[in-house]
RNA sequence: UGGGAUGUAGUGUAAUGGUAACACAGUAGAUUCUGGUUCUGCCUUUAGGGGUUCGAAUCCCUUCAUCCCAGCCA
């Protein structure tokens, strides 16, 4: 036991970057009541997708390692843009990863009040200023990257008057658009963020939570700072598009009062080829009715990974694996695919379903016997616990899995080829019955009685395993069969606009997919594997128990798909 | 042509002055009542150039490349 301990406490568990900031923090006495806090700040503007989640593991992932704590807080001081709905799936989301906020949950609109009175102070000690210049006006002052700004001709203007302007726009005497109150810093700032920022502005707006309350806005760059101190966050963590507006950051919660003042560090959001991740891009597909609406199955957004069938498990060994750094990056699709193959191997309920029926007859096999096959629900589970499958005479087989003139290395079904019926007998084709197009409608075989439980006692082999459901006990079901939405790696690099590589073949949809009876028994929620077809799930949102829908949230690896394109089959 | 940041296998992440590694992807094979799983092998790496040092991915100088910033968005 003490052996163990010493051998876990030697061994080195490499850090990221802020991990490493964190213990530093902390073994040098920085942090207060050395418990850290992060908060998780999302403006509810729209729904939470996987570049979130990276967040969401960052900053509770965090808090829960250091025996801290981490906030929800919405940062709704935009009111033209925000609404309740996306709160509420917010929350819905982020518990689904299995995140709990307890008490701390905030909205930046609860700190209105107060900082209506930070910046009154600021006013009072010269460090803000109301400025009657146009948005134009003001990007005319501005400057630009390589050329410093000039000052308005209202920064001088005195404290009272300055004072008295800001009133009069709380108390909305002033149209929007013809006052702004600004931080006075430094118009010559390198630094585009330090060049006299916004700090409110007037909007004739309702806000989803303060209603006509208030008519000016606090912006990002003083909200955001000052809002981490009143709730006493150490480490905010956030991307990096808002390094630059760490000084920014670092001058609002330089006053006053404040003791232990909040920091800011900043990591490289989550990029994944074949995906956008924008909300621009995102609700653009929502609105064009490209996809069926924020939780489509292919929306990277955790309402639609959710709904493909995605487990929470698998989401958050994803985040663990990629890392944080500051370095800009694309992670590979295939590893997310990875992550939720390895999750769903080890949970997913087998079940026989025929995605693409062909019809086989067992031509020796009694016309009316209905036996039972006892089936493991899962083969990765030791304590698997089993039920049974209906085997008749006539059966469904996947076309696939039968082929009148096969390439070589194919060891499915063909003329004279035996196979094993998964669970139940050796079969061997004899013939095959065609339309009038040619195509077969039927394939006839015998099977070998001696072989019952799918293996021979005279110990032959067979090369291929086939699936299967019995024609006359079997269910129609609904397959929906998900593929990326993009067909190329970064959607819209080549033309420069990203619809022009959606993947045609994202959805197919199949109506008469044959499944085995114990599928009646799936539940929303349930993680199912069709057997050598891939991982899927009740369809939460459309399925019904008279027409079942499953969607597919992954294939299986397909070695034989690869083995055929090399071949060029 | 301003400022900020970042460069390690195809991708992502370790190594914090002491033998460049792990995962995914790729690839070859073994096992298998899922062409799945599992197992084994292989492949490929410090952006370039200089310097300090017995020793550099790591420190210094320099060049190059990429990303972000000119909302009354966050």
């Amino acid at each position: 036991m003490d052996e163990r301990i010493e051998e876990e406490s030697t061994e080195k568990v490499p850090l990221n970057f802020l991990e490493r900031i964190i213990e530093d923090d902390l073994a040098n006495g920085r942090v207060p009541d050395n418990t850290i806090v992060t908060r998780f700040p999302p403006e509810p503007n729209g729904y939470l997708h996987i570049g979130h989640i990276k967040s969401i593991c960052l900053n509770f992932g965090l808090a829960q390692k250091y025996q801290g704590r981490c906030h929800l807080r919405f940062d709704d001081t935009n009111p033209e843009k925000e609404d309740m709905e996306y709160i509420n799936s917010i929350k819905s989301d982020i518990r689904w990863l299995g995140f709990d906020w307890g008490k701390y949950e905030y909205h930046a609109s609860d700190y209105y009040q107060q900082l209506y009175e930070i910046a009154v102070r600021l006013i009072q000690e010269g460090k803000a200023y109301v400025d009657s210049l146009s948005a134009e006006q003001l990007k005319e002052y501005r400057g630009t990257l390589t050329e410093p700004g000039k000052n308005s001709p209202d920064r001088d203007r005195s404290i009272e008057e300055n004072l008295r302007l800001f009133e009069e726009m709380h108390q909305g005497k002033h149209p929007e658009g013809s006052y702004i109150l600004r931080a006075k810093i430094d118009m010559a700032s390198p630094n585009l963020n330090l060049r006299d920022p916004a700090l409110y502005r007037i909007k004739f707006a309702s806000h989803p939570r303060t209603g006509d309350t208030w008519c000016i806005y606090p912006m990002y760059d003083f909200t955001h700072p000052i809002s981490d101190a009143i709730e006493n966050i150490t480490h905010s963590i956030c991307t990096l598009e808002f390094e630059d507006h760490r000084p920014a950051y670092d001058w609002a919660t330089d006053i006053d009062g404040i003791e232990h003042a909040p920091h800011q560090y900043e990591f490289a959001r989550l990029n994944i080829n074949y995906l956008v991740m924008s909300k621009r891009r995102l609700l653009n597909l929502v609105k064009l009715g490209i996809v069926d609406g924020w939780d489509d199955p292919r929306m990277p957004t955790i309402s639609g990974i959710r709904r493909r069938g995605y487990s929470p498990e698998s989401m958050k060994d994803f985040i663990s694996r990629i890392g944080v750094a500051k370095v800009e990056s694309v992670v590979d699709y295939s590893l997310m695919e990875f992550c939720v193959r390895e999750d769903l191997n080890k949970r997913a309920t087998r079940l026989m379903v025929v995605l693409d029926p062909l019809k086989l007859v067992i031509d020796n096999y009694p016309d009316d016997k209905v036996e039972y096959f006892e089936a493991t629900d899962n083969p990765e589970d030791p304590s698997s616990k089993t039920h049974q499958i209906p085997f008749t005479k006539e059966l469904y087989i996947e076309r696939e899995d039968f082929m009148e003139d096969p390439p070589k290395k194919y060891h499915r079904l063909y003329p004279g080829n035996e196979v094993r019926l998964k669970y139940a007998y050796y079969i061997t084709a004899t013939s095959v019955v065609k339309d009038a197009d040619g195509n077969v409608v039927e394939v006839h075989c015998t099977y070998d009685p001696e072989s019952r439980g799918g293996a021979a006692p005279d110990g032959r082999k067979v090369k291929g395993t086939s699936h299967w459901v019995s024609a006359t006990e079997g269910v129609t079901i609904e397959a929906r069969l998900y593929d990326k939405l993009f067909q190329t790696e970064y959607p819209g690099k080549a033309t420069g606009n990203y619809l022009d590589d959606l993947n045609p073949d994202s959805l197919k949809i199949v109506t008469d997919a044959k499944a085995e009876p114990e599928i009646l028994n799936a539940k929303v929620g349930d993680y199912l594997q069709f057997v050598r077809n891939g991982y899927f799930c009740v369809d939460g949102k459309v399925s019904t128990k008279e027409k079942l829908i499953f969607n597919r949230t992954a294939t299986l690896k397909d070695s034989w798909a690869k083995l055929k394109e090399k071949m060029g089959v």
